[in-house]
DNA sequence: AGACTGCTGTTACCGCAAGTAACGTCATGC
DNA sequence: GCATGACGTTACTTGCGGTAACAGCAGTCT
């Protein structure tokens, strides 16, 4: 294979195999959960771990890298709904939905994007606390209010609120859509619509109930 | 140590031994982090390995037993903070207030408390899915849901509802508290307003920024 | 008294996973 | 021809969760 041909397919044989020991891992850790040992990746792409550490650094890198891919992917289906030509409120049902029908359909990969990044090779003392969300929470919530920033108009701190609701939203998606995926309590288009619901403010018009003062 | 003696402060050697034994798992956790290794938490009790094994089962024995701890002292705050005599807003600023709080002064416990279960012991084949969050997220949503079905009048499938509304929001409080927790963009009072008029339907209500469609 | 029970505690080990060192092998570039 | 460097191996170290197997030391029953 010489650089003419290197060209061609635009990749260099490293990537190629990179390519190649990412696909085998994915279908160990699809199998195997995110407890899937170095050794079992390596039998699985035919070869010994010593090349995965050359490849990837460390257990930590490899997972890194394999969450990036299934990250991106996630992330551009839910920009996809985002994007939709509809009202806000369509918008934010075929997010939620889009969502939850992919931890529905893949719900090994959820479970994987959603370990925390366990590394942290703690810097200093003590550990760092306030990153326990697995990166692609944060991304989301990131992303998301960016998206409300620009295109929501709220008026003076805009910036601020927008992310701090970029990421409470995502938060209310991701705890609910989990429970929701443990317990399977209703449809998926009930638990959008409900959650649709909470977000358009109908806690706060709902009325007491007989018999206490309200929550 | 005879019974009668035993009656008086209400515990048996093997509870007093269990709790100086959490104790002390305790100071290490918090000290490592969750990585905390078995012997070192044997080693602050000034004992080995096995009798933790006695007490506790496994590693998520004892876990689970610190968690218990924890989760219990900072679901009774939250309780008290849901029940405060005032109108429906300023119970859940206070309720959202009291969570930051809790999370702000302790770091490192909450840290702890968030990280999942990890055990699984895993079922059959396959891995269970839709339980990657930690219990005090469940018990916290489950508790909450609670709260709504009771004290709001939800009309029909109220239940089904408050169930959702109840794990909705406790992730968005999470997600969050996480992020700001790691960031500080804002104080903790701006903070609670902002999710508070998320949840009273700010993003509904709010107009189109110029220049596109609204989200 | 003496045996039995049940708790405290120990040392020494197993199995397994992450990560590494040291060594072969084969194509490429000079 | 030969050095470079990627691909690959075996064999090792370290550290952790977890478990025997054994020892001392109450109290208790006969």
């Amino acid at each position: 294979m010489d650089i003419a041909h290197r060209a061609t397919d635009q990749q260099t044989p490293a990537e190629q195999r990179r390519r190649e020991l990412l696909e085998a891992a994915d279908r160990v850790v699809l199998r195997d959960g995110p407890k899937a040992s170095m050794n079992a990746i390596a039998a699985e792409a035919g070869i010994t771990k010593p090349i995965l550490y050359r490849h990837f650094g460390d257990k930590g890198g490899l997972y890194r890298a394999l969450a990036t891919r299934h990250t991106d992917a996630l992330l551009s289906s839910l920009r996809a709904s985002l994007d939709a030509p509809a009202d806000r409120r369509r918008r934010v049902e075929a997010t939620l939905d889009t969502y939850l029908a992919s931890i529905e359909a893949m719900p090994q990969v959820y479970r994987f994007l959603m370990h925390p990044a366990e590394e942290s090779h703690q810097t200093e003392q003590g550990f760092d606390v306030g990153r326990h969300s697995a990166p692609l929470l944060r991304r989301m919530g990131e992303e998301l209010g960016q998206v409300i920033a620009e295109r929501v108009d709220l008026g003076p701190a805009a910036e601020a609120q927008a992310r701090i609701w970029g990421h409470g939203i995502v938060g209310m998606m991701h705890a609910a859509g989990d429970w929701w995926l443990g317990e399977r309590p209703c449809s998926r288009a009930e638990l959008v619509k409900s959650l649709a619901d909470l977000l358009w403010g109908r806690l706060a018009e709902a009325d007491d109930r007989p018999g206490g003062p309200g929550f």
